[in-house]
RNA sequence: CGGGGCGUGGCUCAGCCUGGUAGAGCACCGCGUUUGGGACGCGGAGGUCGGAGGUUCAAAUCCUCUCGCCCCGACCA
């Protein structure tokens, strides 16, 4: 491809609204153009990096014996009211009527469609198991998209669903998509953890998020060695706080003293001293009192994990109507009431349940839920755990029956018994892959592409204008090396040399070469690999040079 | 949905407070000189100042409404 007739428009400045790293380094790339919030084109050099990434995803679906199929983006709402999340999944999905007035939407996964097809294909264990997988664009009314590609309204998703008889075969099949990721993304020089995630309110008996550590990413993950987990799901050994001082017994007055902050500086204790309470309301459970230690936040994925049930915070009407003052919550044995897990037996100042009173409380051993969020310093079998942001680049999740049972996706078992089908989803989002590998490959110049990802492998830079020798002999070199197995970019403008290398920077291809009267005359070609701008010492030679120019990629990352 | 910010030529921005009929740099077109890290000279093209309404002799500038985009938070099958 010569780079004079590619359209590849590059930017000296990143837009003035964007942030996040991958977002500028993409736009000044030329790579991606936005249309709307949320909304993006993806330009030709672009284009064929996100193909890339396909194709690397693809390859290693195929390895594992998933099968491609396509299904529309477009779906009767009927589909969506079956499962029952045509409700319950509310103002992000993408909801229209046809000419007909018929309820549709624009499917942000395709559980219900696939379902709904094997539903009325499989009816015998001898077809089970099975994979299929699609890419297709997924629509997210999301509430706030945003850094670009990370958070997008529209995107296009790799997601694959398997088949099985039973929850044994389910667990074969998951294994194989956890090992086929992990392949995936190390093709695409990305880093990443495995993490624990939340199974949510559906169920489900595991889920695995893929997260690449990047600063704009937007989870947090709690990581020590052997032990990587999304903060919403993230259990970990408390630091400690010592003892409450001896001097404090009893009933303590502390006027106006109602927060955790305030008790603290009020009484000269660490905040680790105080027993903070969470009062919620549950539907089963009515008004309960949450409490934990005063320096810790209640995680509410935990929370609502360990419930069972959906919870809220408790009004200050209700705390009331109930005979508690708030600011001065406290156990109380009227009210059920739950604690964190880290709250070690001892002695805790709590709410008095008067007004501008505290006392002193000793817990005993008993019953412990955890629900609180990590922080970085809490220990897992010793070791600190840090805190890194990073963005989901792909997840795995036992769905069990979640679809089958309401789609009707049954099968006659070997002793003609009817039996739902268990399945998986496994979902990746090769924008956000791509992206990822900007934010983590990028630097000041621009992005450093992985040989799987790149649009092109080599981009050769022509020095000098047309018509000039060491302009033909890169003519020539570019008719060898677009012969040979390697893709070119050919920088044939007629530009400053400043401009083109500036430009190859910034596009990211691997591996650069550069001919100019200076090397023509030594009979070299000048080698610079993107990674690191590690210049190939003296070059090769002119005389072989798509033959050393193949062996020098294949070396790199 | 709450809070904050921004919409002026393709891009990055100034001008707005204090109203007087739109500017810079880069990019673009022509000619010439240049050619190993984003050149220079001369000439040129390009903007209903997001939109609507209002105030005024006069609105990019003041007021009202509205649309869009970004950031923080909430939310995120």
């Amino acid at each position: 491809m010569r780079l004079s007739s590619l359209l590849l428009p590059t930017e000296r400045e990143p837009p003035s609204d964007a942030e996040a790293l991958s977002h500028k380094l993409m736009v000044r790339a030329g790579l991606i153009r936005q249309v709307g919030a949320g909304l993006w084109s993806w330009m030709p050099a672009g284009w064929r990096i996100h193909q890339n990434v396909v194709g690397v995803i693809r390859s290693e679906m195929d390895a594992i014996g998933a099968q491609e199929l396509l299904m529309p983006t477009i779906t009767p709402a009927e589909l969506w009211k079956r499962s029952g999340r045509y409700d319950s999944v509310d103002a992000e999905l993408f909801r229209f009527q046809d000419r007909k007035g018929a309820d549709m939407i624009l499917a942000m996964s395709h559980e219900e469609t696939l379902t709904f097809h094997i539903a009325h294909i499989v009816r015998s264990y001898r077809q089970l198991p099975l994979q299929l997988y699609h890419f297709q664009t997924k629509g997210r009314d999301e509430a706030r998209p945003r850094a670009g590609l990370l958070r997008t309204r529209e995107f296009i998703m790799k997601d694959a669903y398997s088949f099985d008889r039973d929850e044994a075969g389910l667990d074969v099949a998951y294994e194989a998509q956890r090992a086929a990721y992990h392949r995936i993304f190390a093709r695409c020089g990305l880093e990443f953890y495995e993490c624990e995630s939340d199974v949510g309110m559906m169920g489900g008996s595991g889920a695995h998020e893929f997260m690449a550590p990047c600063a704009a990413g937007e989870n947090d993950v709690a990581l020590a060695p052997g032990y990587a987990a999304n903060v919403e799901v993230a259990s970990a050994d408390p630091q400690t706080v010592p003892p409450l001082r001896e001097d404090l017994h009893g009933e303590l007055h502390t006027p106006g003293q109602s927060t955790i902050e305030a008790l603290a500086a009020g009484l000269d204790v660490s905040a680790g001293n105080l027993l903070k309470a969470f009062p919620i309301v549950t539907e089963s459970r009515g008004l309960t009192m949450l409490f934990l230690r005063g320096d810790h936040r209640v995680n509410e994925v935990k929370l609502a994990t360990q419930l069972g049930e959906p919870f809220r915070p408790a009004t200050e009407e209700e705390l009331t109507a109930a005979g508690q003052v708030p600011g001065y919550l406290g156990p109380n044995p009227d009210l059920p009431s739950l604690y964190d897990a880290a709250l070690l037996p001892g002695r805790y100042v709590a709410g008095g349940g008067r007004p501008d009173t505290h006392v002193v409380v000793s817990l005993e051993v008993g019953r412990r839920i955890d629900v609180r969020t990590v922080e970085a310093g809490d220990t897992i079998d010793g070791t600190p755990i840090t805190i890194e942001p990073a963005i989901e680049i792909g997840n795995i999740f036992k769905l069990g029956t979640r679809y089958s049972e309401p789609m009707g996706a049954n099968y006659l078992d070997q002793d003609g018994k009817s039996r739902p089908i268990v399945m998986g989803s496994y979902g990746i989002g090769p924008a956000r892959v791509a992206a990822a590998v900007a934010e983590q490959q990028g630097d000041e110049r621009g992005i450093s592409w992985p040989r799987e990802l790149a649009p092109w492998d080599v981009e050769l830079v022509a020095i000098g204008k047309s018509g000039t020798p060491e302009r033909e002999a890169a003519d020539r070199l570019y008719e060898q090396l677009a012969a040979s197995p390697l893709d070119v970019l050919y920088d044939d403008r007629d530009a400053k040399p400043g401009e083109k290398f500036a430009d190859a920077e910034l596009l990211g291809v691997p591996l650069r070469l550069t001919l100019g009267k200076r090397s023509l005359d030594s009979g070299r070609v000048e080698a610079q690999r993107r990674r690191g701008l590690q210049d190939v010492e003296d070059g090769i030679a002119l005389s072989d040079a798509a033959a050393q120019a193949e062996a020098l990629w294949r070396e790199l990352p």
